[in-house]
DNA sequence: GTCTATATGTTGATAGAC
DNA sequence: GTCTATCAACATATAGAC
């Protein structure tokens, strides 16, 4: 963990770590102002309230994710191209920062509809549009008979599913497979080529 | 929600529904007492502590679960069937009770060591023989050249992931899709035959 | 078994000195 | 900006009457 000199960074990196693992209402302000080395009236202080603290870990979250994983998404490369970039900037995101996708869900369940108001539709985040060009794409394709003909929702969520839930289960297959932290590691790593690939085979025509 | 006389199961089922949407963390005694129309210090009367009723549920939970997943995990089905019924099994189990997943994970994260050693080493599951069996079994396939040889923990984890992850995205899917009630139901309905089908294309030697 | 009242501890948040 | 001291609210848990 690297030390940051200035108190609110500090705050927003502690906050972070611990928003993260054990979401709003696991959380506590005092375990915060610890891991941030600042006396606990600091965060209210710079942040005002609990809530306003975790918003701004979400926004961060959120200005951080959507972004890159929308980028390949949208992009104007052929569709295996895009599936194995997609799928390498799941793994390297997931890499850096596995409780994401457990956080964000946890959120989501507390409150969707206050989430999509608030985080989605009242950033500029480039969501539909890029959604609408890898689903037009893939009827484009399958159209000219390079992949099978289906309804490619289904393959979207095949990719995602794949590429985000072994590290959501990440202590279940450590424990179970009986894994090491480099074990772990070198598996999702395999990934990166098999979820591809496994996506391809799967629509040949 | 159907009411029961006893108080017990009231305490029970509504202990359920709170610890699956809001975690150990944050449920309130005084919410679930509400929900069970009983006293508040009827709670502790019949199980003593917030942890003990937390711990009775998750129990309860791995009770109905694990041995209605384990049991065709471990048939002596041929491969395709066996894939067949396990994604049926998934599905059928999450949309009886589709925030079974994100407790269980969440629990998994707050204390995955000790969730092990007092859940699962500590209860009679059998876990690793049914999983054992499912991986050697590949492997045996792939000899006779039936599917596709690779490693076999790959295939069990797209399995659970495609089976799965869509759930738990539930409320993003309605959203960002578009979705009614009835059109997410049908979606993952079409999945229960997309995605035993997507698995063995994707095996084809 | 069920209730009211209360003990006991914790938490988010603020006031006010420096 | 930073600290100490403290508040008000809330949560879990228990005591004790019925």
């Amino acid at each position: 963990m690297s030390e940051v000199e200035n108190p609110e960074q500090r705050i927003l990196q502690a906050a972070k770590q611990i928003f993260y693992e054990k979401g709003f209402a696991g959380a506590r302000m005092q375990e915060i102002s610890e891991a941030a080395q600042v006396n606990k009236a600091m965060l209210h202080y710079y942040f005002r309230s609990k809530q306003q603290l975790f918003d701004r870990i979400l926004k961060e979250a959120l200005d951080l994710v959507i972004p890159r994983l929308m980028k390949h998404m949208g992009s104007d490369d052929p569709l295996e191209e895009k599936v194995k970039k997609i799928v390498a900037a799941y793994t390297e995101l997931l890499t850096e920062l596995p409780h994401l996708p457990l956080f964000i869900l946890h959120v989501l369940q507390t409150d969707a509809h206050d989430f999509f108001q608030r985080m989605i539709l009242g950033s500029n985040y480039e969501f539909q549009p890029a959604l609408m060009k890898f689903l037009m794409q893939y009827q484009q394709e399958a159209a000219a008979g390079k992949v099978k003909s289906m309804d490619p929702r289904h393959i979207l969520i095949n990719l995602v599913s794949m590429s985000v839930f072994p590290f959501m289960m990440k202590s279940f297959l450590v424990e179970i497979l009986g894994l090491s932290e480099n074990d772990f590691e070198e598996f999702v790593g395999q990934r990166r080529d098999i979820v591809p690939q496994f996506l391809m085979d799967g629509l040949r025509p």
